[in-house]
RNA sequence: GCCGGGGUGGCGAAACUGGUAAACGCAGGGGACUUAAAAUCCCCUGGCCUUCGGGCCAUCCGGGUUCGAGUCCCGGCCCCGGCACCA
């Protein structure tokens, strides 16, 4: 250990990354025996490099994932590919690249990047899901899924990007654009594949008060994401030609009973089948027809609902079952077949929408609610006649509501559902917005969906033993719309395991989301050759301790992942609900105030800053330049301070390391009646106290590194004017920095360990322990006030009485002129902190 | 509009459960070393006033609770994120 920093970072880090994987130090023990950690971040994509939220997000994982290492927990943290995806697909397309190829080569240079930053990942486990190994396991999951109903086949209106040529999911239009390539979405109707999230709707919303230590952001939005409205389903049978309630009708969700006296009239959903009783021929009809023409048109286009609100009276009549009032049937564009029931009543009294409609249509708005005095509700507003002129939305007291006149509106809710539901008229009903995931993908890099179509027998799942179904290569790529898979003949065509008939493959591919959903699980047994995973391992292993990501992931994979959670667990092979205790959200990377990217040019790689400064400064300048759930905004001068510490720490110890590795070490109260060792030796063990809380509880990676730096410095004050008999507590001021510094810093801490006399990697050794005697002082500057204001210190005993406190603060002569011609009426003293002396 | 998260020096940020606001770093200023520069090391750096002892004002704004509030409560402003015809 000798030389400057700066010559020898790349070969001392490069030197200890070959021994870290030389002496397989991330190698997690098959099943953990005694306390275990699981930390994880969240898979990267491999689209060519890492970027600086990568560096980002695995330098806190890591730092994590190293101190547990040392606290003693048997510690898994692996990495692995999110390899199926569009981009590899895209590259074939623009570049004549094999997506195959392109992605292992992606893969193996940012392997090689991982590497050279020096993370400690159990290379054993890594997983790719491109690989049939992996995704065979996708469609094992759809089967068993598909068994129980929790996968279907279904014709519907999908959202469609006509620049990737493929349906996205709910969860993957954002603000009406495509998440990928940020093209307007519209819809298209097609027949495609889903899974049944719906059916844990409640769960996954019920589940999130049990999260308490996943952040409020990603709760909250996954709950206004899943949208769950408590209500009621009320029936409004259809009013016969001759006034009499005929045998159907429709069903309408209303979230506000309490207003349905106030329902003077209903809306339907374009494409609600009630509306083949219109007569056909009718002028109802061509007027409906008109409608749906200008409404699908509109939205094929990407123009998601206009804001416009457009119907057409059907002619028909349907009864309000409370009131007994016949009212006029609408259909409207704002009225969605995809929620509720497809219908709604319209109350214009009392609900913005449709107020809006019934004064752009001439409807009746009737007022069944009046604010409640002294509430602070808004009342209705009216015009000079007496009819309202904007909707009032606020919970009131009842009127023109028949029996019901008089009641407060949570009341009147409560008493109206139940006498509805005495007399099948209505039932309580709770809605969410989730939808199923729609997982077909007309795309070629993705998992073959595992089913055939016989022209006998219809759909058939491909069986077990005959998995994987492998993703062919003999397929030409074109970017021109269609299922690829759809071009190989020698997929398409098969056997029907069934009749032995001839039948054809589905030709889409699953969603990539899948793939990311529980490969988590995977880590564990990644080589299994039998199972997904051995249900004995995972319980070991689980749950999750610390997942790191992007918070962008909160409505889309961290839903799946619950999701998915939930459905093994209907399955049989986990026995929990949640996969994951503690997440964290790691703020973005950003330089001149934006996110990087290519086209603002403000992009950092990190290869060049490894060139320059190394891993550890990369690194430490991460972890050290904001709290890791904050936005980062990159300074590469404050880059060069983090190397510059890194410089300090060598050159304070390099030079002396060979005499510190033969010092002795100092005995527990040695240099106690020292002052300057007694404060080296204070300052030590505060550090090893604030370091390990901070990394322990709260997570904070950002004030160890400032700790550090503080001990640097006290180390380097003591050393400025060393002394003989110095070395013991110079000694352990190094090691200790050095044990310290590997969660943050690893290679420079393997340095100064090996240098001052450590003959093993420093994961090796127990995380250092701080000695309560020196984290107190006998003798403190106790913080005196007055009436709260700070005037001064005074020098006594720890435990000194209150007595003997305020006559040593009376004594002080700054403290006395503030104390000077008034009342003492009182002292708050907390011995070794504070005293305050409120005077008047 | 609804839901969530935030507003602290020139900048990134500290401040554990209410108890010395601004630790640590960056930038800036001064000094040492040097023929010089770089590097390094040391000192200073929230604002105003000062008789150089210190005093006053300061954590988005206005109130409140408290001996004491960046931290708790009420009201408001601004920024960021999510959802948004969801009945």
């Amino acid at each position: 250990m000798n030389g400057d920093y700066r010559d020898q970072f790349d070969a001392l880090e490069r030197s200890w990354q070959e021994r870290w994987e030389r002496e397989r130090l991330w190698s997690a023990p098959q099943r953990p025996t005694g306390r275990k950690y699981y930390a994880l971040e969240m898979l990267p994509y491999p689209s060519g490099r890492l970027h600086m939220g990568h560096v980002r997000n695995y330098s806190i994982g890591d730092a994590v994932a190293r101190f547990r290492r040392m606290r003693g927990d048997a510690v898994l943290h692996p990495m692995g590919w999110d390899s199926f995806g569009m981009p590899a697909e895209n590259a074939a397309i623009q570049r004549g690249i094999p997506p195959a190829k392109w992605t292992t080569d992606n893969i193996a240079t940012m392997r090689a990047q991982l590497r050279r930053l020096g993370f400690g990942y159990d290379w054993g486990r890594e997983i790719a899901a491109h690989r049939p190994d992996y995704y065979r396991w996708n469609q094992w999951f759809f089967l068993r899924m598909l068994e129980r109903d929790l996968a279907y086949r279904s014709r519907r209106e999908v959202n469609w990007c006509d620049s990737c040529k493929t349906v996205l999911a709910n969860e993957q239009v954002e603000g009406g654009k495509c998440w990928r390539c940020d093209s307007v979405v519209g819809k298209r109707e097609l027949d495609q594949w889903f899974l049944r999230i719906s059916r844990y709707s409640e769960e996954l919303v019920a589940g999130l008060d049990r999260l308490p230590a996943w952040p409020e952001a990603v709760r909250s939005i996954q709950e206004n994401w899943i949208g769950r409205s408590i209500g009621a389903i009320v029936r409004f049978p259809l009013v016969a030609a001759g006034g009499d309630s005929a045998a159907d009708g429709i069903e309408i969700f209303t979230t506000r009973l309490d207003t349905i006296y106030g329902a003077t009239f209903s809306v339907v959903a374009r494409g609600h089948p009630i509306l083949a009783r219109v007569p056909a021929g009718s002028p109802q009809a061509a007027a409906l027809e008109e409608l749906r023409r200008e409404v699908a048109a509109r939205r094929e286009q990407g123009h998601e609902e206009e804001t416009a609100k457009r119907g057409v009276d059907t002619g028909l009549q349907v009864r309000n079952p409370y009131s007994g009032e016949s009212i006029p049937l609408w259909a409207g564009n704002f009225v969605l077949m995809g929620y509720g029931t497809g219908a709604i009543m319209a109350v214009p009294g009392h609900d913005e929408r449709d107020f809006e409609f019934a004064t752009r249509y001439g409807l009746n708005v009737r007022v069944v609610v009046e604010s409640r005095a002294g509430s602070g509700t808004i009342p209705p507003r009216r015009d000079a006649g007496g009819i309202p002129t904007a909707a009032m939305t606020a919970d009131g007291v009842l009127v023109n509501s028949g029996p019901y006149n008089g009641l407060g509106s949570a009341t009147a809710r409560a008493r109206m559902v139940a006498d509805g539901a005495k007399d099948g008229r209505a039932r309580e009903s709770i809605q969410y917005r989730l939808l199923d995931w729609g997982i077909s993908r007309q795309r070629y890099w993705g998992t073959p969906i595992p089913v055939l179509y016989c022209d006998r027998d219809g759909v058939v799942p491909v069986p077990d033993q005959d998995l994987p179904v492998i993703l062919p290569e003999d397929v030409p790529l074109t970017g021109t719309g269609g299922s690829p898979l759809a071009q190989s003949a020698s997929f398409v065509t098969t056997t029907c395991p069934r009749c032995g008939g001839s039948a054809r493959r589905e030709t889409d591919t699953m969603d990539t989301f899948i793939d990311s959903s529980w490969y988590f699980y995977r880590y564990c047994d990644a080589r299994n050759t039998k199972a997904p995973f051995d249900p004995a391992i995972v319980a070991a292993w689980f749950p999750i301790d610390l997942y790191i990501g992007g918070i962008n992931q909160a409505h889309l994979h961290l839903i799946y992942a619950r999701f998915f959670t939930r459905v093994l667990r209907d399955l049989g092979l986990v026995t929990f609900d949640e996969p994951v205790v503690q997440m964290m959200c790691q703020g973005m990377v950003l330089k001149g105030g934006t996110a990087m990217s290519k086209s603002k040019g403000n992009i950092v790689d990190p290869d060049e800053l490894i060139r320059r400064y190394g891993a550890d400064t990369t690194r430490l300048f991460t972890l050290f330049a904001a709290p890791p759930e904050k936005d980062l905004e990159w300074d590469d001068q404050g880059v060069e301070g983090c190397f510059r510490f890194l410089e300090r720490v060598w050159r304070l110890f390099a030079p002396r390391a060979s005499a510190l590795a033969a010092a002795r070490d100092p005995g527990p109260k040695d240099g106690a009646d020292e002052p300057r060792r007694a404060g080296l030796r204070r300052k030590v063990h505060r550090t090893i106290q604030k370091v390990t809380h901070d990394l322990d509880r709260r997570l904070h990676l950002n004030t160890p590194v400032s700790s550090l730096m503080e001990l640097l410095n006290e180390t380097a004050d003591v050393a400025r004017q060393e002394r003989a008999g110095d070395e013991p507590y110079l000694k352990e001021a190094g090691r200790t920095l050095a044990l310290l510094l590997q969660p943050l810093a690893p290679h420079v801490s393997e340095a100064l360990w090996e240098g001052m006399g450590g003959s093993t990697s420093v994961l090796k050794e127990p995380w250092p322990e701080a000695d309560p005697f020196w984290l107190t002082e006998d003798e403190i500057d106790l913080v005196v006030q007055v009436n709260g204001r700070l005037r001064g210190h005074v020098r006594v005993a720890k435990d000194a009485p209150e007595a003997d406190a305020v006559s040593r603060a009376r004594a002080d002569a700054r403290i006395a002129t503030h104390l000077e011609g008034k009342d003492l009426r009182k002292t708050i003293y907390l011995p070794g902190r504070l005293l305050n002396l409120v005077v008047q």
